[in-house]
RNA sequence: GGAGCCGUGGUGUAGUGGCCUAACAUGCCUGCCUGUCACGCAGGAGAUCGCGAGUUCGACUCUCGUCGGCUCCGCCA
């Protein structure tokens, strides 16, 4: 059935054939494309990971029951060919291949390996369910446009990794089985074998070894290190994921800046040929919000968010006003050119701002002959709509639209509305890669569920130097040294400078409310070490995924992850998670309490 | 925890209460074919319409539940 390879020594990838092997022989392995048997001649492209090239049957020229092997063969079967390389015939070249000028003549033949009918084509742009190709993940990557995913992705690695090992870093690794730390993200957690009841916990991120590293004197650290959060999944979240993870002492938020924007620029151009224009702009998460709706703007279009609560607080539109008086804020967009929308159209924008926690959406449209109509307009003079309308640049055959709520929900809900409407008006280049940094976040949000300030960012956050006097008086106010790197509208890197004072620190877990216990029990080993002289230090986390997705030009980090996990978190090849025996839970001290027995699907 | 979209031969779709004994394309199988490259031509096989319950004289079609996939909100310090 299948044969043995020996005395076949591959010459080179399919791919890599070329007229200058015109007259060799060579071997080629790979797999088999399409066949196309006409009788007398048949033609099979063979494939590998670099490409294919046209094989050719010929009965007068392969011997020995081997044109009739070659009736045989299917698609994706694997083969060994021994033949000689040759031009096409005239006119028979297909420019549409790489190797399309020449073809490979077999005189021998090996069927290293059948393949069943594949459930689909191994070809580009397969229409095809995602759950289809996640079960058979192995033919999926067979086809060049995930294989190319992987390809970009070893070579950024690669890339990342000479970088920083030139900037004087050292690669440390750091444990995946760590101490559970209940902040943040919920925690995978592993049962211990030999400390019966007690767990261990995947890493979130490696924060903590990392700040650890630079009391010991690393200085200068970086990883490309695997991170799990046990949270839902989304088309840029996986349970697990790749953080290009680095840290520097005795530096300044600058510094941190200036380096990471250094590996942006060399690495866009070395890994796709792209220039990134540096310096990186950057915007105060205040003006990030206001202009653009959105901690992670995607600045490759305008139509920017604009202030109008100074317009309409003298109107008689309680929904604005009331909003005002209870320190909300009222803001709007012009739509350009989109006065034709129809009331359809209007509502389905209404709805998305109503995801985002908008009550209402409101918008005022200018007819061609620059009139105006709106259900707003009872409700404003005429002087008060004219100076809204200016002040949006409204002209004729526009719409614009209005929220009125707190700063955070007009944000959110304009935000993605702009987005929205970037996307359906075609206003977005795709082929830019609009890179900025996002700083002066705010130290502190107010959790309404807990009724506390909780870090933004995480408690061992620098806030910045002119406002640690009112980290107790007056939270709201405190800025931290944080910052985002933002690609696209995508958030692709953050980091911080970390506090190394101890009596800033301690009045930071004041004003988290946090107790010392609290403090001692989560985090005292990495205060502890902070005893031993800790340098001023601070770093920063990339998600090489999200940044490999942007760079593939791909919708999904899943697209530029090998084997990665659906919505419900399940590997559909391998059918994890799955049932243990009774005897590993035994081994592991863990009764499982209850568990809904899954319905046959 | 919540919202929306989707599930029909291997694959992608059509069919939205009786016209369905389920259609089309592609793939698959068989035969023919010496220059194709999404080869072509002829013939053939292949689906209890994700699963379960209900409504109905009658369900692929309607309702409820459930399983699975995707997108989003919450969540992701």
């Amino acid at each position: 059935m299948s044969d043995s390879i020996q005395g076949m020594k591959r010459s080179c990838y399919c791919g890599q054939v070329s007229l200058a092997d015109v007259g060799r022989e060579l071997v080629l392995t790979g797999w088999t494309h399409r066949r196309r048997d006409h009788g007398g001649v048949i033609f099979v492209d063979l494939r590998d990971r670099e490409g294919l090239v046209q094989v050719v049957f010929d009965p007068a020229v392969v011997g020995g029951g081997m044109f009739e092997k070659a009736e045989t063969i299917r698609n994706e079967y694997v083969l060994a060919v021994r033949g000689k390389v040759r031009p096409r015939p005239e006119g028979s070249a297909n420019p549409n291949l790489k190797t399309g000028a020449v073809e490979v003549v077999a005189h021998e033949l090996r069927v290293l390996s059948p393949s069943k009918t594949p459930p689909f084509y191994i070809e580009d742009g397969v229409d095809v369910d995602e759950s289809i190709r996640l079960k058979y993940r192995y033919l999926d990557i067979r086809r060049p446009e995930i294989l190319q995913c992987l390809t970009l992705r070893s070579k950024v690695n690669k890339i990342i990794r000479d970088y920083f090992v030139e900037h004087d870093f050292l690669e440390v690794e750091t444990p995946t089985l760590m101490k559970s730390s209940p902040e943040g993200a919920r925690d995978f957690l592993v049962p211990s074998r030999l400390r019966a009841g007690e767990f261990f916990a995947l890493p979130q991120s490696p924060q903590i070894y990392k700040q650890i590293l630079m009391v010991a004197g690393i200085d200068r650290y970086f990883q490309i290190a695997r991170c799990f959060r046990d949270e839902d999944l989304r088309a840029d979240r996986q349970p697990e994921f790749t953080q290009l993870d680095l840290e520097m002492s005795f530096v300044e938020q600058d510094d941190i800046l200036t380096l990471v924007e250094g590996m942006v620029a060399h690495l866009f151009k070395e890994a796709i040929g792209v220039d990134v224009p540096l310096p990186l702009p950057r915007l105060s998460w205040q003006e990030a919000m206001e202009r653009y709706g959105s901690d992670k703007p995607d600045t490759r279009f305008g139509l920017e968010i604009v202030e109008v609560g100074d317009l309409v607080k003298d109107s008689q539109f309680k929904a604005f006003t009331s909003v005002l008086e209870n320190g909300g804020r009222v803001k709007g967009l012009n739509a350009r050119g989109c006065a034709h929308f129809s009331r359809r159209e209007i509502d389905e924008l209404g709805k998305l701002a109503a995801v985002y926690g908008a009550k209402g959406l409101a918008y005022i449209t200018i007819n061609e002959d620059g009139s105006l109509k709106s259900p707003l307009l009872k409700f404003f003079t005429e002087e008060q709509m004219a100076a809204i309308v200016r002040r949006l640049e409204g002209r004729p055959g526009d719409i614009l639209f209005f929220v009125a709520d707190t700063f955070l929900v007009v944000a959110a809900a304009l935000g993605k509305l702009r987005l929205k409407l970037g996307e359906t008006l075609g206003l977005i280049d795709e082929n830019k890669f609009n890179f900025l940094w996002v700083v002066d976040f705010p130290q502190f949000e107010y959790s309404e569920e807990e009724k506390r300030y909780v870090a933004m960012h995480h408690p061992f956050t620098m806030p910045r130097e002119e406002d640690l006097p009112y980290l107790l008086t007056d939270p709201g106010r405190v800025l931290a040294q944080a910052y985002d790197i933002v690609l696209n509208g995508v958030e692709v890197g953050g980091g911080s400078l970390r506090i190394h004072r101890k009596e800033v620190q301690e009045n930071m877990f004041r004003a988290l409310g946090l107790t010392e216990e609290a403090t001692r029990s989560k985090f005292g080993y990495l205060l502890e070490a902070f005893e031993y002289g800790v340098p001023p230090h601070g770093g920063l986390a990339f998600g090489i995924d999200r940044l490999i997705m942007l760079m593939a030009g791909r919708d999904t980090i899943r697209d530029v992850i090998a084997f990665p996990k659906t919505q419900s978190a399940m590997d559909l090849m391998s059918q994890a998670p799955s049932d243990v025996d009774q005897r590993q839970l035994q081994e592991l001290h863990i009764a499982v309490v209850a568990k809904e027995k899954k319905g046959e699907a």
